[in-house]
DNA sequence: TTGACTTCTGACGTCGTGTCAGTAGCTTCT
DNA sequence: AGAAGCTACTGACACGACGTCAGAAGTCAA
């Protein structure tokens, strides 16, 4: 099963007659292809099961034939991405290259993926707080990036590009910033403009990570 | 009306015997009494109306005598919290002394405010999206942040302290990062070390603010 | 003591959830 | 073809939390 990036046609002409049934896969498939569509539109407080299976050939129940609960469905969505995402972000993080222009080809490229998918992250973001399992799944997909980011940074330390600094809290700070602007920014229609926020956000990495601070000015590491 | 820091005495000896009757703001503040307290143990997704009243001499509908719902609740203790927090970022955001220092002066106080109110920030911060008046609050929370930031990186622009960058969307990415950790680290119980993230979270502004990145590997502002 | 006023509560209707016993539609076997 | 069996599916239900309201309970002034 994979997540249509664009919103899917609201109903192409179902050919089934309503009420024959589907292979189960075909039921989660249109469960996912709803869903999708109802987040592109709206956020995800307005969304209830029932709303839900409206917008399908299937009753409320029958929802839960595939998934536990609204929160596991997005679950299930959420892994799906995932996994795309991070393949896109490996220039950087694998070292390959020159680093401030792997660095922002990597960055392109998660923010691609959250362009294509950010409704439904952003739903999986605001949700998680409500839910035990969604959110052991947000915090592991983010410890995940900053256990590899801070491997880069260590990395990069060991070979003197990177100045003398706390890895791992810079790491996960980096990265709850990029998930935060990422998120306001494609997490709704009408999307924040890509390039701009690339330029933005690969700035102060780049200043972060790579940047020197004029030693006369830092209290903190002069 | 003001939020208790600490987390009040559980139930310090009422001597008014059950239903009797309070004075409105006597009865606000024992329902605020009871949402610190709660908070300060269990997260925003546990709490109903029932469960907060239950730690009071009042009944459950006696609650909404007083708060529209839960939401409104929040409402009312962040807005308490805000206004505290905003004075302590003062000395880098109207530009007092040296810029590094004042950075520095008011990150701590920033910080120290997130740690003493972390509970209930975070709780805002978890319910906002299911509420729209919690989430006009809080980007209206974060916007005025983003509005005093941005005009401060101006000001050093003017004066040649801060190299050109997009100085709204550094504050916006800045400020959502700090908000992200603060939360994180600050949020819920045992909270982290606020010197540590002091000192990381200072580095992260100064370099994206006014460290100098090498022009040779710097792609972007060369 | 009475009356006026305010705070407070028991009881109710509503909505969304998750479950379950039972139905309906396919598939396989004789 | 017909029966048996299996699985996808549904109508109807019980539950929990919400928000409301008529009226009780407490307080104060005269």
């Amino acid at each position: 099963m994979s997540i249509p990036s664009a919103v899917p046609e609201p109903e192409a002409q179902k050919e089934p007659t309503r009420s024959s049934r589907h292979a189960p896969d075909e039921a989660r498939r249109e469960i996912v292809r709803a869903a999708v569509c109802f987040l592109a539109a709206n956020s995800f407080r307005d969304l209830t099961v029932g709303e839900l299976m409206a917008q399908t050939t299937l009753s409320r129940p029958a929802f839960y034939q595939y998934y536990r609960d609204l929160h596991d469905l997005l679950l299930s969505m959420f892994a799906e991405i995932e996994a795309g995402m991070r393949e896109l972000a490996n220039p950087w993080i694998e070292g390959e290259g020159e680093p401030i222009a792997a660095l922002r080809a990597s960055l392109r490229g998660v923010i691609e993926s959250v362009a294509q998918h950010g409704t439904v992250i952003r739903a999986v973001y605001e949700a998680a707080p409500f839910d035990e399992r969604l959110e052991a799944a947000w915090s592991g997909f983010m410890e995940r990036w900053d256990d590899a980011v801070a491997a880069r940074i260590e990395a990069h330390q060991r070979e003197g590009l990177i100045r003398p600094l706390d890895a791992r809290r810079t790491a996960s700070a980096l990265n709850a910033m990029d998930a935060a602007v990422l998120i306001a920014q494609f997490g709704r229609h009408p999307q924040g403009d890509p390039d701009a926020v690339l330029d933005a956000q690969h700035a102060i990495w780049v200043a972060a990570l790579y940047g020197r601070v004029p030693a006369r000015l830092d209290p903190v590491n002069r």
